[in-house]
DNA sequence: GCGACAG
DNA sequence: ATCTTGTCGC
């Protein structure tokens, strides 16, 4: 027996889990990043009800992929804007668990603290995995673009949080998801981008890779 | 009531 | 995210 989901109680879940973050924010660790390693980069593909998650690990020292899990799952909650994590956080916990090796960072092809109330995806899964997490979005979902030096910096729940950067034409919404600093995940993110590419790396191999898979065995 | 709305 | 016809450009 599984019970029924409630927007209303997830909604609740997510404001409560959010004062936690919101108070260790400013006291998020500064990384090294001369010694960050293994960054796991999360996404998604959908055929019908099957959502197949997938992992890739990529080696920033080695400049490749190490590693790719997948996991096909039913999806059991419907997309809610705002609920996205509640639909996609299973399957990326099952493929996470079945990699060999541990990321040093997290990157999600969503949102983190630039969330209605402050608890993205990127934040969720960062906690659960007591991990570094940055959240990467191609679109707006919620917070103030205030455009400071040239650099528009995401504002929202009254804290500087995130920042848009243009690649190939193209907007990338980075925001802090867990125990990291705004800079240090932009500087991640930058690192990462590559030409003719709309994401960065991690991403972008975990995008495609999802859906050859996908088309491969949930098709 | 109206607009906005990650994937 | 996915579906999906036609069109543009290399």
């Amino acid at each position: 027996m599984v019970g029924l989901f409630s927007a209303e109680v997830a909604r609740r879940l997510q404001s409560r889990l959010s004062m936690i973050v919101l108070e260790e924010l400013d006291d998020f660790p500064s990384l090294d990043l001369e010694t960050i390693r293994f960054i796991a980069g999360f996404d998604s593909s959908y055929a019908g009800n099957i959502q197949c998650a997938v992992v890739v690990v990529y080696d920033l020292q080695a400049g490749r992929v190490v590693e790719k899990t997948h996991v096909g799952v039913s999806v059991k909650v419907p997309y809610i804007p705002g609920l996205l994590a509640f639909r996609e956080i299973p399957g990326y916990m099952r493929a996470y668990g079945k990699l060999s090796v541990k990321p040093d960072v997290l990157m999600i092809d969503e949102h983190g603290l630039a969330h209605p109330r402050a608890f993205g995806i990127a934040t969720h899964l960062g906690l659960i995995l007591n991990k570094p997490s940055i959240g990467v979005a191609k679109k707006h979902l919620h917070s103030e673009i205030v455009t400071v030096d040239n650099r528009k910096i995401v504002k929202a729940h009254g804290r500087i949080i995130g920042e848009v950067i243009e690649h190939e034409k193209q907007k990338i919404y980075v925001s802090i998801g867990y125990k990291i600093k705004l800079e240090d995940a932009v500087k991640i993110v930058k690192k990462l981008l590559v030409e003719n590419k709309k994401l960065p790396i991690p991403l972008q191999i975990a995008d495609e890779y999802s859906k050859t898979i996908k088309n491969k065995y949930y098709k």
